[in-house]
Order: C-alpha cells, then structure tokens, then sequence
DNA sequence: TCTTGACTTAGAGCGCACTCTAAATGTTAT
DNA sequence: ATAACATTTAGAGTGCGCTCTAAGTCAAGA
C-alpha cells in the first residue's frame, strides 16, 4: 500500500488551482515551486500537498507578496524547521502589510462610495427637472 | 482681483501629490489629466482643481482601477454634465470590485494570521525545549 | 500506420505603469 | 558672463509577472 495519494496532471492542477499551466511551469523553474515529481513518461505529477502549497502562494500573491519574497519564503521552508523563527517574521510583516493595504482601502473606498452618493443625487435631481424622457 | 489662486509648479505638485514629475507628464500626455496651463516660460502651472483631480485619480489607482478605465473616466469628465450617469455607473461598479477585493484580502489574511499563530506556538515550544539558547 | 493530443524544454514576447535620457530652453545667483 | 538649476520635449528603457512559441517526445485511438 505504498502508492502516492493523488497524482494529478499539470492539467488538473491548473483547473484546480486557477493558475495556467504555463505559469505552474514558470512557478517552478524560478523556485516557487519545489521540482514536482514526474511519471515515467516525464510528465508532471502533482501530490495533494503540492496543491496545498500552490493554494498558499496564491493567497500570497493575492494579498500582494511578490514572487521575489515568495521566493525567499519558499526557500526558506525548503531549508526546514530551523527557519520557522524567519518565516514567521516574513509572515507577520506581510500580514500587517495587508491590514495596512485593506485600511488604505477602506478610506478610500469611502471617498469613492461619498462621490457615488452625490453623483446620485445630482442625477436624480436631473431627471425631476427634465420630464422630457419620462414620457 | 482676476488672479489666479494658487500656481503650482510641476515640482510642487510632485511633492503635495506623491507622484513624480515624471508620472505628471505622462498622466497629462496619455489624457488622465486635462492640458495644464502654462506660465509666460511655457512651465506648467497647477490650481488646487488640479490637485484635487490628481488626488482623487490617484485614489482610483490605489483601489486598483487600471490607466484605460481611469481614461475612460476622465474623458467623461470632460465632456461635461450629461456623462454624469455614466460615471455615476462606473463609480458604481468600482466600488463593488473595491470591496470584493477587500472582502478577498479579509479572507486570505485569516489564514495568514492562523499560520502565524501556528508558527508561534511552534516556535515557542521548540524554544522551550532547547534551553540551551536561554543562558 | 497515422493522427491527435497532452505533455516537455528553452527561450522569446507582451502588457502594464511607469521611469529615465538627451538635448534644448529659460531663470536666477555670483 | 558664467554657472547652476528647473523646466521642456520626444521617445527609449525598465521591472514585473506572466504568456506564448517552436520544436520535440510519447501514448492512445481510428
């Protein structure tokens, strides 16, 4: 019962993870991804923590960590426990990275919802004062 | 008293609005900004109007709007008040797109911050049994 | 046997949003 | 007069993160 879980295909990871097979390719060769085992045929084959791992460097990237940091982080976590002290301090700056960015977010979102509201008014005031469309 | 208010150099304005001199001129080249006046030496000079476009552009920008859509905007904007509604719409559906970003950002900076407790604690065990670092 | 189709590689290309360069002009201070 | 400095232009260059191409291998189906 020695046999590997799920081996799925480039294929299927894409589909799986939203990332084009080009950019798990790419993902790869630049050391984001360890070097993914292969079938005999040399192909690819993805294990269930492989798509684990992509789905938390797509968390990463979409709360805007770019590759090089990834790429430290990734090289950091292939080097094993004894780097657990450093990848928490990445974790933690990138975390209050993010609680910054969704702040900054949140007082902008308000100026823009503040104009939505006045434009909206102007609008309607517009068409009371312009009965010409509404029949 | 036909004076104009305040006139601004293109230095200043980079300095009160963040961006650089260089992405003023572009902003103004590719029609994100109206044509600037100019003083007698053919130096753009800014008003506070100007500033508080740039402002607000660069508010759209920080919330993730793209150069194009910001285009489209500031076209509207110049053709007067009859493209109210549609920037009213294209407010409005920013706004959404803001906030399904932040509503992303909330979700994935969750399952940052439960890895950093994670590690924590797994850090904080491995310092407790290596008491050799403590002296 | 032949075709189709998924995969492989190295490396080129692309879109975005700036960012910079070079050469010229004009203003100010010594 | 001369030097230093801010500005101007058109257009070239840059860094990021993919994205695609071309040429090849291999396995399955008609």
């Amino acid at each position: 019962m020695k046999q590997q879980v799920n081996q799925l295909t480039i294929q299927e990871v894409a589909e799986a993870t939203g990332l084009s097979v080009h950019t798990l390719r790419y993902y790869e060769k630049v050391g984001l991804i360890h070097t993914i085992g292969r079938a005999d045929n040399s192909h690819r084959r993805y294990t269930d923590d492989d798509i684990g791992w992509i789905d938390f460097l797509n968390k990463l990237r979409a709360t805007g960590m770019s590759i090089q940091q990834m790429q430290a982080y990734a090289t950091l976590q292939r080097q094993g426990d004894e780097t657990l002290p450093d990848r928490l301090a990445m974790l933690r700056q990138h975390q209050q990275m993010v609680e910054a960015n969704i702040a900054e977010l949140q007082r902008h979102l308000e100026v823009i919802c503040y104009k939505v509201g006045y434009y909206q008014q102007l609008v309607t005031e517009m068409a009371e004062k312009e009965p010409a469309f509404s029949q």
